[in-house]
RNA sequence: GGACGGCUAGCUCAGUUGGUUAGAGCGCCGCGUUCACAUCGCGGAGGUCACAGGUUCGAGUCCUGUGCCGUCCACCA
C-alpha cells in the first residue's frame, strides 16, 4: 500500500494558539457559568461584532455579503423577562450567530414597546396606589411625564435581562417604538392611508372598557364563560329571553326568520302594539335570516347601540339606534326611573319591576354566558356606538393601476408562497382570520402612544368645503399645522398600529436608508404562534401597503412554554419558572438548551427544571470534554496534513462522524430544525466523542493525535456556538485563543474532502464497527455474568476470516483496555468449544470468557439470545417466503432481507452449538 | 358551531419522502470513584406506536371513521 497524503483544511480566522502562550491547563473540574458569563458578554458587546458594519470594517465579513437581518419582537418596555422572551431570544439568536459565523452580513435589531395600554394601566395603578390620584388629578402632560420616567427606569431591566440570555443584538441600533423617529413614520403611515381614503372617521359599534375608558380591538377582548340567570320575557304576542335585561328598554324592533313557519302571519316591517318594561312601545318586526330559529323562542329584540351583531341587523335594515349606557356603564334617562345605576347592579330591580307588571315568563338558572373582557386591564366590555378612526380592509385602492384592498394584499403575500409560515398548518389561521376580519379600529382614548396626527379647528375659511368635518376643518399630517386655533385630536394609536411598522421603521423608514436598502425585506421573523394576528398579520398589512415589499421571507413561529403537566405558567398557579433564576443555578446555555431542543415549530414547550438540570450537566460534560483536550494535548495549527497509513480506525471514524456532523447540523440550521441539530450535536459529542474517541485515544498513541483533536475540539465548539455561546467561547478563551470564537468562520464540508475521498466515503466502517460490536459484547456478557469489573479474565476468540483475525490482533490493546477488564486475549481459527467460559458471538466471530461465569446467569443469558435470534429468524423468514414481496419489493430490499437472515442463521447456529 | 394540533417506554419527546430488531433524554434496576467528568462510567429492563377499518409485498408513517386531551376562531339573542 502505498503512502497517502491527506490535507484537512481549516478555515479558521484565527489559529489555535499551539500551546505556549496562554492556554489554561489548569482548568477548574466543574464550569461555573455565573464565573464567566457576564465577563464573556462584555468581552463580546465591547468588541463591536454585534454591529454588522463593525464586522464589514474588520473584515470579519464582505461588504458584499449576503444579506440577514431578524428584527427583534420587541419585549414591553415596562417587562421583565419570562421564558417566552427566553425562547424567543435563543432561536433568533441561534440564527444569528450561526449566520454571522458563516459569513453573512448579519444584523438584529433590538428594540423595545411601549405597550400602550398595559403601560398606562400599570402606571395608573401605581399612582392610585401610592398617591390616591388618578391620571385626570395630574393632567396629560404631567401624567405623561411618569409614564415615560417609569418606562425608562424598567427599560434597563430588561435590556439586561435579555444581555443575559447571551443574546448578540447589535444594541447600537436599539429602537424604542414611541421614539422620534418611529413617531415620524406612525405619522408618514398615517397619512398615506388616510389620503388613500384606507383611514376614515366613523360612528361604529366598537368594544368600549367603562372602567379604562378606551376602546379595544376584537382581538383584544378576551370571551369568559359566567353562570348567569336567563330570563324569559313577554314581548307583546313574543317571548323573548336574555341574559342581560339592563339592555333591553329602548329595544323597539323584533327579529326573526323570514322561514320561520310559527311566525308566517307577523309580516316584515309590521308595527306592534305592545308593553314594556318603561310602558307601551311600537315595535316594528324585522325578518332576517340571522336568526337561529332553533334557539329559545327563535324570535329576539335587538340592541344595537351594544351588541355587535345587532348593530350589524339594525345597519341592514336601517333602523333607529339608541344609546341605553353610557360610557361609564350606568344606565341613561331613558332607562327612566333606574337611570344613572350601574347595569349590573340594576339588573335585579329591573327584573323585579318586569316580574310586577306579569311580563317575566320564566327564569333558567345556571344558564352558561359568554361575557366581553379586556385582555390588557380584566375588566367588563361593554359595546358602544362611538366616533373612532378605522383602517377599511375592505376599502379600494389603487396600486400599480390595479384595484387592491389591504386584504387581499396580505392574501397575496402568503398564497404564492412569498412569506413561509412555519409550521405551514398557520396558514390556514393566517387566511381563516383574514377572511373574517372587519375594519381594525385604531383610535384609543388613552394618553399613552401615538397621538393620532389630526387635528381641527372651528371652521373658518368657506373654500376648505371638502376638508369639512362635523362643522369643523380638519388637517392629517405628518407635522403640526402652522396657523392659530389647530387643536390635536386627543386620541392616540392602537399600539399594534407602531408594531406593524415594525420590519422597516427601525430601518430607519420614511428615510431612505442604507440600513433599508441592505436588511429589508428582512429574513425571518421568529415570534410565538399566539402573536400571529396581532402583529404578524398587521405587519404583513402595512408593509406590502407602504413599501410594496414584504416584511420578511420566513415567520417561524415557536411554541408557547409551559410547566411540567401542559399547564399554563401562571403566578396564581405557583408554576412559574423565572428564567434569571435558572440561569443563575445552572447556567444560560443550559437553559438555552433546555428550550431549543425538544421543541418543534408550533407546539408547546413542557419545560421541567430536571430538564435544565439535564443540559447542565450536558455543558458541564462538554466542559470536561474540551478540559482533557486541552491539558493532555498540543493544539495546533490551520492546516492539517496525515499519512493515511497513520491513521487508526477509530481516527478515520472521529474525523468522518465530524464531517457528516458538520453537513447534517448546517441543513438542520438552514432549514430551521434547531431541535434536531442540538440532538446530534450532543449525541456527537457525548456518545461518538467522549465514550468513544476519547476512550480509544487513550490507548492508541499516534503522532497524529494533536492534530485530530485540534480540529474536532474546533470544529465542535463552533458548531455548538450557536446554541450555547457562553461556554463554548469561555473554553475556546481558556484553550489560548485571542480572538473570539463568535466572529470564528463555521465549519465548512470542503475541509473534510479529501478524507471523504480517500476512505471511499467511509470504506472501513464495518471494521470500526465490528471492533466497537466485540466490545460492547464482552462488557454486555460479563455485567450480566455478574463479572466484578476489577476482576480480569481472559478472551479467546474464534474466527475464520484471517482479515479479522488481523483487525482483532491490530486493535487487541483496545479490546483489553476499553473496561472490559481482559487481561489475556488469545485468536484462534478454530478450537475447542471451551467449557464453563461465558459465550459470545458477533457475527462470524465467536468469543470465550474464561474464568468467571456464572452457570446459571449464563444459561439465562443464553436462553434469552437464543430466542431472540429465533424470533428475528422466523419474521424474516416469513417476510421471504411470502412470494409477493419477493416479487414486489426492490430487489435492494428483498437482499438486505435474506444477507439479515443468512448472519442470523449463522450466529445461532454458533450459540446454539 | 367551525378549524387546527396531540395521543409512540413510567415521564418529556424525536421519528424527513412507507422498507434492518421503532429511538433519545430523564427516571428505574445492577455494578463501579487514583488516572477529563459522580453534573460521571459500564451494563440492563421497559413499547399491540389511542382504537377500528382501508390502501400496499410491506404502515408509527398514507386514506376513512371513532374516542380522549388541548388550542384557536365564531359568540346563540
Amino acid at each position: 500500500m502505498g503512502e497517502k497524503n491527506i490535507k484537512i483544511s481549516n478555515p479558521v480566522r484565527n489559529k489555535f494558539l499551539s500551546g505556549a502562550n496562554g492556554v489554561n491547563k489548569d482548568l477548574p473540574k466543574a464550569y461555573n457559568p455565573q464565573d464567566y458569563e457576564d465577563k464573556i458578554y462584555e468581552k463580546w458587546e465591547k468588541s463591536g461584532y454585534f454591529n454588522p458594519d463593525i464586522c464589514v470594517k474588520k473584515k470579519v465579513c464582505a461588504k458584499d455579503a449576503k444579506p440577514f437581518s431578524i428584527v427583534l419582537p420587541p419585549p414591553n418596555v415596562t417587562g421583565h423577562l419570562h421564558l417566552g422572551h427566553a425562547v424567543m431570544l435563543a432561536l433568533q439568536d441561534i440564527m444569528v450567530r450561526y449566520h454571522r459565523m458563516k459569513g453573512d452580513k448579519t444584523l438584529w435589531v433590538p428594540g423595545t414597546d411601549h405597550a400602550a395600554i398595559a403601560t398606562q394601566s400599570k402606571v395608573e395603578a401605581l399612582l392610585w396606589e401610592k398617591e390616591k390620584k388618578t391620571r385626570h388629578d395630574l393632567g396629560r402632560i404631567e401624567f405623561l411625564k411618569r409614564v415615560e420616567k417609569f418606562a425608562k427606569d424598567s427599560h434597563d431591566t430588561i435590556i439586561k435581562q435579555c444581555k443575559k440570555m447571551g443574546a448578540s443584538l447589535d444594541w447600537s441600533r436599539e429602537i424604542y417604538t414611541l421614539d422620534k423617529e418611529r413617531n415620524l413614520a406612525v405619522r408618514t403611515a398615517f397619512k398615506k392611508m388616510y389620503d388613500d381614503g384606507l383611514i376614515y372617521q366613523g360612528a361604529r359599534i366598537v368594544n368600549w372598557d367603562p372602567k379604562m375608558q378606551t376602546t379595544v380591538s376584537d382581538d383584544e377582548v378576551e370571551w369568559k364563560e359566567e353562570k348567569t340567570p336567563f330570563y324569559y320575557l313577554k314581548y307583546g304576542p313574543f317571548v323573548i329571553a336574555t341574559a342581560r335585561p339592563e339592555t333591553k328598554f329602548g329595544d323597539k324592533y323584533v327579529v326573526m326568520h323570514p322561514d320561520d313557519k310559527r311566525y308566517k302571519k307577523y309580516k316584515h316591517g309590521e308595527k306592534i302594539k305592545l308593553e314594556w318594561i318603561n310602558g307601551p312601545v311600537a315595535a316594528t318586526v324585522i325578518k332576517d335570516k340571522v336568526i337561529d330559529m332553533e334557539f329559545g323562542s327563535g324570535v329576539m329584540t335587538i340592541t344595537p347601540w351594544h351588541d355587535a351583531i345587532d348593530f350589524e341587523i339594525a345597519q341592514r335594515h336601517n333602523l333607529d339606534k339608541e344609546q341605553i349606557i353610557d360610557k361609564e356603564g350606568k344606565l341613561l334617562p331613558i332607562a327612566g326611573e333606574f337611570a344613572g345605576m350601574e347595569i349590573r347592579k340594576a339588573r335585579e330591580e329591573i327584573v323585579a319591576k318586569l316580574k310586577k307588571k306579569g311580563l317575566l315568563v320564566k327564569i333558567e338558572e345556571n344558564y352558561i354566558h359568554n361575557i366581553a373582557v379586556n385582555a390588557r386591564g380584566g375588566s367588563l366590555i361593554e359595546p358602544q356606538i362611538m366616533k373612532q378612526w378605522f383602517i377599511g380592509v375592505n376599502q379600494e385602492f389603487k396600486r400599480g393601476g390595479q384595484k387592491t384592498t389591504l386584504k387581499k394584499l396580505m392574501q397575496e403575500a402568503v398564497r404564492p408562497g412569498k412569506i413561509k409560515i412555519i409550521p405551514e398548518r398557520f396558514n390556514k389561521t393566517y387566511f381563516h382570520w383574514i377572511d373574517n376580519l372587519r375594519d381594525w379600529c385604531i383610535s384609543r382614548q388613552i394618553w399613552f402612544g401615538h397621538q393620532i396626527p389630526v387635528w381641527y379647528r372651528e371652521h373658518k375659511n368657506t373654500k376648505t368645503q371638502k376638508h369639512k368635518n362635523n362643522d369643523k376643518e380638519i388637517y392629517v399630517g405628518v407635522k403640526a399645522p402652522e396657523g392659530e386655533g389647530w387643536i390635536q385630536d386627543p386620541d392616540t394609536l392602537d399600539t399594534w398600529f407602531s408594531s406593524g411598522l415594525w420590519t422597516f421603521s427601525p430601518l430607519g423608514w420614511p428615510q431612505k436608508t442604507e440600513d433599508l436598502k441592505i436588511y429589508h425585506p428582512t429574513s425571518v421573523m421568529e415570534t410565538g404562534y399566539d402573536i400571529l394576528f396581532f402583529w404578524v398579520a398587521r405587519m404583513i398589512l402595512m408593509t406590502t401597503y407602504l413599501l410594496d415589499e414584504i416584511p420578511f421571507k420566513t415567520v417561524y413561529l415557536h411554541g408557547l412554554i409551559r410547566d411540567e403537566k401542559g399547564k399554563k405558567m401562571s403566578k396564581s398557579l405557583g408554576n412559574v419558572i423565572d428564567p434569571l433564576d435558572v440561569i443563575k443555578k445552572y447556567g444560560t446555555d443550559a437553559v438555552r438548551l433546555s428550550l431549543v431542543i425538544g421543541s418543534t415549530p408550533g407546539n408547546d414547550v413542557k419545560l421541567s427544571e430536571e430538564k435544565i438540570a439535564g443540559y447542565r450537566n450536558f455543558t458541564n460534560k462538554l466542559w470536561n470534554i474540551s478540559r482533557y483536550i486541552i491539558t493532555n494535548y498540543q493544539l495546533s495549527i490551520t492546516n492539517y496534513r496525515f499519512n493515511l497509513e497513520d491513521l487508526t480506525l477509530f481516527d478515520k471514524w472521529i474525523l468522518l462522524q465530524m464531517r457528516n456532523l458538520v453537513l447534517a447540523v448546517s441543513e438542520d440550521l438552514e432549514n430551521y430544525h434547531f431541535s434536531q441539530a442540538g440532538e446530534r450535536l450532543r449525541e456527537f459529542t457525548w456518545d461518538d466523542l467522549a465514550d468513544w474517541y476519547l476512550e480509544t485515544s487513550k490507548f492508541e498513541k499516534n503522532s497524529s493525535k494533536n492534530q485530530i483533536l485540534s480540529i474536532i475540539l474546533n470544529d465542535l465548539l463552533k458548531l455548538w456556538h450557536p446554541f450555547m455561546p457562553f461556554v463554548t467561547e469561555t473554553i475556546w478563551q481558556e484553550a489560548g485563543n485571542k480572538n473570539l470564537l463568535l466572529i470564528e468562520k463555521y465549519p465548512v464540508l470542503d475541509s473534510y474532502k479529501e478524507i471523504w475521498k480517500e476512505t471511499n466515503n467511509g470504506d472501513f466502517y464495518p471494521e470500526m464497527i465490528l471492533i466497537q460490536k466485540i466490545i460492547t459484547a464482552i462488557r454486555n456478557a460479563r455485567s450480566e455474568n455478574k463479572v466484578e469489573p476489577a476482576k480480569k479474565i481472559k478472551a479467546v476468540i474464534y474466527t475464520k476470516i484471517e482479515e479479522y483475525r488481523k483487525l482483532i490482533r491490530d486493535h487487541e490493546v483496545l479490546i483489553k483496555g476499553l473496561k472490559t477488564g481482559i487481561s489475556e486475549l488469545e485468536i484462534k481459527v478454530k478450537g475447542e468449544k471451551i467449557a464453563g467460559a461465558i459465550y459470545a458471538v458477533v457475527g462470524d466471530i465467536e468469543i470465550y470468557l474464561i474464568g468467571a461465569i456464572d452457570k446459571d446467569k449464563e444459561k439465562e443469558r443464553i436462553k434469552k439470545e437464543i430466542a431472540n435470534y429465533e424470533k428475528m429468524i422466523v419474521a424474516t423468514e416469513n417476510k421471504l417466503k411470502n412470494k409477493e414481496f419477493v416479487a414486489k419489493a426492490p430487489a435492494e430490499i428483498v437482499k438486505k432481507e435474506e444477507e439479515k437472515l443468512k448472519s442470523w442463521q449463522e450466529a445461532l447456529e454458533k450459540i446454539k452449538g
